[in-house]
RNA sequence: GGACAGGUGGGUGAGUUGGCUGAAACCACAUCCCUGCUAAGGAUGCGUAGGAGUAAUCCUACCGAGAGUUCGAAUCUCUCCCUGUCCGCCA
């Protein structure tokens, strides 16, 4: 959630940087004005509590000099009457308040170039070059036929379309990139844990799935239950509603989870390979920090990726987004993109995200400053997709007679 | 899923004939004093959120969540959630 009070002071400013965002400053305006109403109705609520909590203190006192007590429950019974209008008011406000407050995203960096889409992005650096082949690197479906690592057809036999099944070494070269992956975060001091797949409603609002992208998300019929589509949900609302201290800042974990995304909005993208399943393995970085030390650890899991990646031998680049790229969460977010030979073009393999204190706002996490709760920082970041990793070891990897090579770090992982 | 017992501040734990209890006491923690050495003693402070005020301070809400009864609820009623124990079931 975005700072109301910020907000009421500095409207011009905000409404400004979340342009980038495309957001309409009607609704900006219209949440300023909300805030400032609920804040009246609040006192005015108060005021008569005050009254009825001030008063009721009297009925004792009068019991027992033997006064009268029907006119004072007289007037606090008509002054009952108002307290529940006032509270009616004031509940109408607050929650039209918070449908818009929980519907606006983050506000952009100053960083964060201005754009519509992908096309604005704005690509930082290549990190090594992209492969050559004296033949035609083929892309990893067609490369399958001979492997027999993915079984498309009957994931669809037992799920629907966008599910797949692993066979062979493609399921042991699944299993040894998670472990690879997570290894190697932690050795870049993340400390790995293991969390549910399933989580609830008040923790997708924390994290900014909910309410508004519900309808990306598998539901559990019946249950306020939601399988999880990404690592990140779990792991940040693991502080949820939690007051932390500052020396246990900062919170540097890394998770393996499967991901679970109705991919609504992509009807017809992608549809052939494992590029965009359903359910996908993803091992992600999560750090909980301080606002001074935020940028520092973004640096950091963006190295963190990268340098993943490199040690797989995988040419990629890092990708700035754009403002209107940018996710609703986030304050800034680099993506890495991977090459794939077989696509002859580079794919989002990885997305890392600082969402400032938008998060925090809405999950309540914060740090203990001296006497002071300071909200903290949260970010956010894949290291790696692991499915589509393994596409690109596969395209990368591949050899003219259609065999695949095993990665040299991998190779101890795959015994 | 069934039966019973519970859910109070960082922890332990008082508080049921409803009214100076937002919450005793103890522990932990922080600062200071004393003392001096890996101990002891003393003083003070120590929940969250919102609002008013330069500030001292004051007001409101919160004792699992929500609703209700009442002039007034941690204390009574209802619903839900969770925890424990026993039973059932199960990797």
């Amino acid at each position: 959630m975005i700072d109301i009070k910020a907000l009421q002071n500095n409207f011009d400013e905000i409404a400004n940087k979340l342009q980038k965002k495309k957001i309409d400053e009607s609704l900006l305006q219209n949440l300023k004005e909300l805030s400032l109403e609920l804040k009246e109705k609040k006192a005015i609520l108060e005021t008569l509590q005050a009254e009825q909590n001030a008063k009721s203190k009297l009925f004792p006192v009068y019991q027992k000099e033997g006064k009268d007590i029907a006119s004072l429950k007289a007037e606090l019974n008509e002054n009952k009457q108002k307290i529940s209008i006032a509270q009616e008011i004031m509940r109408e406000v607050e929650e039209k308040l918070s449908a818009i407050a929980m519907g606006v995203p983050n506000i952009p960096d100053e960083s964060v170039p201005l754009g519509v889409d992908e096309e604005d992005n704005q690509e930082l650096k290549k990190v090594l070059d992209i492969p050559t082949f004296d033949f035609e690197p083929k892309e990893h479906w067609d490369l399958d036929a001979d492997q027999a690592w993915i079984d498309f057809e009957r994931g669809v036999k037992l799920s629907k379309s966008r599910f797949s099944v692993l066979k062979n070494d493609g399921a042991r070269l699944e299993r040894a990139l998670s472990n690879y992956m997570l290894d190697f975060n932690r050795s870049r001091g993340f400390e790995e844990v293991s969390v549910p797949f399933i989580t609830n409603e008040e923790s997708l609002k924390g994290t900014g799935q909910l309410p508004k992208f519900g309808d990306d998300l598998f539901k559990i019929e019946g249950e306020n239950l939601y399988l999880i589509p990404t690592a990140e949900v779990p792991v940040t609302n693991l502080f949820r509603d939690e007051i932390l201290t500052a020396d246990e800042l900062p919170i540097k974990l890394t998770a393996y989870t499967a991901c679970f995304r109705k991919e609504a909005g992509s009807a017809g993208r992608d549809t052939r390979g494992m590029i965009r399943q359903h359910q996908f393995g993803k091992v992600e970085l999560v750090s909980i920090t301080t606002p001074e030390d935020s940028d520092k650890i973004f640096d950091e899991m963006v190295s963190c990726a990268s340098d993943l990646l490199k040690s797989l031998g995988l040419a990629h680049k890092l990708v700035l987004l754009c403002g209107g790229d940018l996710g609703f969460s986030a304050a800034k977010t680099v993506d890495i993109e991977v090459w794939l030979p077989g696509q002859n073009r580079y794919r989002e393999i990885s997305s890392i995200s600082n969402t400032r204190d938008f998060q925090a706002r809405r999950a309540k996490i914060r740090y203990k400053e001296g006497k002071k709760n300071i909200l903290v920082h949260t970010l956010n970041g894949s290291s790696l997709a692991v499915g589509r990793t393994l596409i690109a070891i596969m395209e990368n990897y591949q050899k003219s007679d259609g065999t695949i090579e095993i990665p040299e770090v991998l190779k101890e992982y795959m015994r």
